[in-house]
DNA sequence: CCAGACGTTGTT
DNA sequence: GTCTGG
DNA sequence: CCAGACGTTGTT
DNA sequence: GTCTGG
């Protein structure tokens, strides 16, 4: 799955990188980026605007909004049914910007290891995403988002049974295309290829969401 | 009809 | 909101 | 994802 | 064990 992810290059790069609009929200590089955050992600593939939207999606119908706690991921093989999912796999689309995400590793005993995933020529990405727009009680909309997950490629299966879908600089804007058919976004929906990506154990200090600084993002043996 | 669920992961 | 179960 | 809390009463 | 918060 992923529950963690980090977006440390700089925005001009990404911008450039990802092809996309303008955006002022990322002033900060994000080493440990955790569920119930603000993401950066885009919805429209003409304007390529780039939102903040908090990670863990709340359906719109959801009483309690602690269910986007759990929400952070939705699997790919069930979306389309899932009736907190399926409306938004319909209609509400969207990318959200990563350049790295963090996987743990269960041992034979002891805590589990971190591991860091990247692509091998360190650029950013993008994850597909949903996004949920809720109507607050006491006024005001809460904006939230989820991450796709699928089965984990060459790479990530010695740390993990299942990755974020990734999509590539073609597949990314095909996604966002309101029109889109069903097995055209079925097919997007696949692991990443493993030659492309690189990854690397990490200090357990990723394992606290506050540590969101440089050295979670460096190797260590292990 | 109304009430209640609606999710993922990992582990057992 | 929409579906399932009673 | 991991870490940390997990309760009530009455009083300040 | 299960839920909440980051």
């Amino acid at each position: 799955m992923c529950g963690r992810f980090t977006l440390t290059l700089d925005p001009g790069e990404i911008q450039t990188l990802l092809e996309l609009g303008p955006f002022v929200h990322i002033v900060q590089p994000r080493y440990n980026i955790a569920p119930s955050q603000p993401v950066p992600i885009v919805k429209n593939a003409d304007t390529r605007t780039v939102e903040l939207y908090r990670w863990g999606l709340v359906p719109s119908w959801a009483d309690d909004l602690n269910i986007g706690n759990r929400m952070i991921n939705a699997r790919s093989e069930t979306v389309h049914e899932k009736p907190s999912f399926r409306s938004a796999f319909k209609y509400r689309r969207c990318l959200i910007l990563a350049d790295g995400f963090f996987e743990w590793r269960a041992e034979q005993s002891g805590p589990k290891t971190p591991f860091l995933f990247k692509l091998k020529n360190d650029n950013p990405f993008t994850f597909a995403g949903l996004y949920e727009h809720k109507e607050l009680p006491e006024g005001g909309e809460l904006h939230t988002c989820t991450i796709l997950t699928c089965e984990p490629n060459e790479l990530v299966r010695d740390v993990h049974n299942r990755m974020p879908v990734i999509l590539d600089e073609k597949a990314r804007w095909t996604w966002l295309k309101p029109d889109a058919d069903q097995s055209v976004l079925r097919a997007l929906m696949a692991p990443f290829p493993a030659d492309a990506m690189k990854c690397f154990p990490v200090s357990r200090a990723v394992n606290l969401p506050e540590n969101d600084r440089p050295e979670v993002v460096e190797p260590v043996a292990g």
